[in-house]
DNA sequence: GCTTCGAAGTTTAGAGTTGAAGTCTTCAGC
DNA sequence: GCTGAAGACTTCAACTCTAAACTTCGAAGC
C-alpha cells in the first residue's frame, strides 16, 4: 500500500485492469491534463504564498486589474466571473479590506450597490505576482519550440471551445 | 461592467495593456490549460450530482478501486494521496460510511490502523461513474485525429515531467 | 405620493477543510 | 515486563464556502 501516487502510465494500465472498455489514448490526455493542471496550481500556490497572498485573494485582485484603471468593480460581478455566491464575496472582501488590498465604498449614482476598488498596495501585489508567474511559466515551457507551443495552445483551444459548448 | 468572462484572446490582450513583459504565446498555453481543466471539472461535477455523488466521495472511490482487489486502503493513505490532512479524511469516510459506499474496520495486524473497504454499493457507483466519464471524454476529443491525439498527450507530458521536477 | 416588486448586499446557519491537541497502539531500550 | 517515544487516527476550534432569509434602495403602477 505505497503512500505514493502511481504513474500516469501504471495508472492507466490499472484503469483498463478494472473497466475494459478504456481507450488508452483518451486516458492520458485526459488524465494528464488534470494532473499538470493540480501541480501547476500547487506550484502557482507555493509562489503566491512566499508573497503572502492567498489564492483565493490572488483570483479578486486578477479581475480588478484586469477591467483596467480606475480598477473598480461591483461585487457581484466578481462573484459571477469567479463563480462564488454574493455571500461568500461579501466575506472575501472583508479579509481583503483588512490587509489593505482593496476598498469598498457605496454606489452614489444607486446606493443599493456598493464599488470595491483597487488600493495601491494591491496593484503593487499583482505586479509582484505577475512577474514570479510569468517566469514559472517561461520555466515551464522552455523545452517546447515555437512550433510546439502554437500546436498546443492550438489543441486545447479545440478542447476549449468543445466544453464550453457541452456546458452551455 | 459585464458579467461575463471575457474570451482567451480578450484576456491576453487585456493582460499584455497591463503588464507589457509577457509572451502570448506562453499565456495563451497556460490559460487555456487552467480554462480547459476548470470547465472539464464543472462537467464531471454536473455529471457525479446525475449519480447523487459528490466529487469528494469519487476521488475515494477512485483511489480504493485503483488498488485492486480486495480493495482496501488506510486512511492516511488515501489522505496522502489526495493531498488531505488525515482529519478531512476521517469525516468524509464518516459520510462515506454513512452513504454505503465503504466499510472502516481496524486492522488486526497493527491495531492501530483502520482499513477502509469497498463496498459493492461504492463498486457498483464507481462503475456507473467511469461508464458516463468515458463517453463524455471520447465526446470531448472526437474532433482529433489519432495523431492529434497522441501529440497532445506528448506535449502534455513533458509538462507534466517539468512542472513535477520543479515540485520536488 | 403610496405601495409593491425586484435587485444588490449582508447576515446567519450548516457543511467541509485545516492545524493543533489528544488518545490509543506499537516498539525499542533497559 | 516497564517506560518512553513515535505513529495512526480522532477530536476540537477556527476558517471559508453555500443556501436561504433578511435589509435596503430604486422603479413602476395606480
Amino acid at each position: 500500500m505505497s503512500d505514493r501516487q502511481p504513474s500516469l502510465d501504471e495508472q492507466i494500465a490499472i484503469y483498463q485492469r478494472e473497466y475494459r472498455d478504456l481507450d488508452p489514448q483518451v486516458e492520458r490526455v485526459v488524465n494528464a491534463l488534470s494532473r499538470l493542471d493540480r501541480r501547476m496550481s500547487v506550484a502557482y500556490g507555493r509562489q503566491l504564498a512566499t508573497l503572502g497572498l492567498s489564492g483565493a485573494e490572488w483570483e479578486v485582485l486578477k479581475e480588478l486589474v484586469m477591467v483596467g484603471s480606475p480598477y473598480q468593480l461591483w461585487p457581484g460581478t466578481i462573484a459571477k466571473r469567479l463563480g462564488l455566491t454574493p455571500a461568500a464575496m461579501t466575506h472575501r472582501i472583508d479579509r481583503m479590506l483588512a490587509a489593505g488590498l482593496v476598498t469598498r465604498e457605496r454606489d452614489e449614482e444607486n446606493r443599493v450597490r456598493v464599488i470595491i476598488g483597487l488600493t495601491d498596495d494591491g496593484r503593487e501585489k499583482w505586479l509582484q505576482v505577475m512577474r514570479q508567474a510569468s517566469a514559472f511559466e517561461e520555466y515551464l515551457l522552455q523545452d517546447l519550440s515555437n512550433e510546439e507551443r502554437a500546436q498546443l495552445g492550438d489543441l486545447l483551444i479545440r478542447l476549449l471551445d468543445r466544453v464550453s459548448a457541452h456546458l452551455d
